[in-house]
DNA sequence: CCTTATTTGGATATGTAATATCTAGATATG
DNA sequence: CATATCTAGATATTACATATCCAAATAAGG
């Protein structure tokens, strides 16, 4: 491409930054329906992955691992050995989505700056031009700041109340199920 | 896992909803800059994505695949043909930060409710108790729509004119390197 | 003490989406 | 006509979410 002065350096460029992306997994519905569950069901006894993983249709090898991030996290405790299982290690109105979210994906941001700036144009100037924070990633974090603090307002409890409004008698209903035995 | 009542039907479970997942991916960063680019170097007619692509050390076949739906979204026009390349379609003022994720990353929701609730405990239930949506859903569009809200607000002249306060002289920087003829 | 049911951690497999490249066709310049 | 570009589609590569499996530790019950 011999433009008037386009070098093709492009395939060298450095990848700067690290992963760029924040999902939101599956795990995080399946940890706060889980909770909910809990609540419901852990008055007995902690509760086994498999009858967790039952109650909704979920892989339970799986919902295991999902679990496993919510202990780290201090949300779920776990007892090992025979009929154990997880409990809610405080109650629902101590927590939001947002500690949900965040010990499934981690504290990582939606939006990583790649730093693609330092490419390129850019690359000759002196480092002093970036110390303060891209405009656009700033503005990019406001806005994930604002979706955090909405997460953060949002707790179990809440959201919980809200499906007993909806769905009344929805509480007994599982229960009843779980009793219920299954071949 | 004969527990009391727990049926392994968990492999059968419906796979109720799409695709999960929503990631803010590199080409949002790079459709920012490139408007940024476009605003200052646009003046001379088009920009054409090999000289978009060295300005930040972006692969340009990628760049350009990224860059086609900014026109398909109205932010941008293209010209074909040699002295072809991309413009702006309106001033900076008019484009928001919440566009250009739009344009690249669609209109989806990060949040995507797999319906779990309609899987084992609940598959019983009336479809009378899926009419209302899931309280967890709610809380989680609910969010999204304050990120969403964020984005939106900030344009892109909001930006730009950030990024020179910060780095004075910016703009002749970069309109002198490109310029400058690079073998 | 032995068996069973569980959590934990690691290894590994699978599937899907983002990233990246390539080619052929259309369009414009001169 | 030659060149440079955009467009569209096919394809390759890579990263990550999803999913399964296994070995070890832990507890309960006979
Ligand atoms: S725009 Fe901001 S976020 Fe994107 S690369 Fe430049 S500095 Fe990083
Ligand atoms: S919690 Fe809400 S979002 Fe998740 S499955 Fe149930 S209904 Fe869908």
């Amino acid at each position: 491409m011999p433009d008037r002065g386009i070098t093709p350096a492009v395939r060298n460029r450095t990848r700067t930054a690290t992963i760029e992306v924040v999902k939101i997994s599956e795990g995080v519905e399946w940890a706060a329906h889980c909770c909910l569950l809990l609540d419901w069901m852990g008055e007995d006894g902690p509760v086994s992955t498999a009858r967790l993983a039952a109650g909704y249709g979920l892989p339970p090898a799986y919902l295991n691992k999902q679990l496993q991030p919510l202990v780290k996290a201090g949300i779920l405790t776990s007892t090992a050995g025979k009929k154990g299982g997880f409990r809610l290690a405080r109650p629902l109105g101590e927590i939001t989505l947002m500690d949900v979210l965040a010990a499934i994906e981690g504290p990582a941001e939606a939006f990583q700056c790649a730093e693609i700036r330092q490419n390129g144009v850019w690359a000759d100037l002196p480092a002093s031009a970036f110390r303060a924070p891209c405009a656009i990633d700033a503005a990019m974090r406001g806005a994930e700041l604002e979706w955090r603090r909405a997460l953060a307002a949002q707790t179990l409890a809440a959201i919980q109340s809200n499906a007993e409004l909806q769905a009344p008698g929805l509480r007994t209903q599982v229960q009843e199920w779980y009793a219920r035995p299954r071949q």
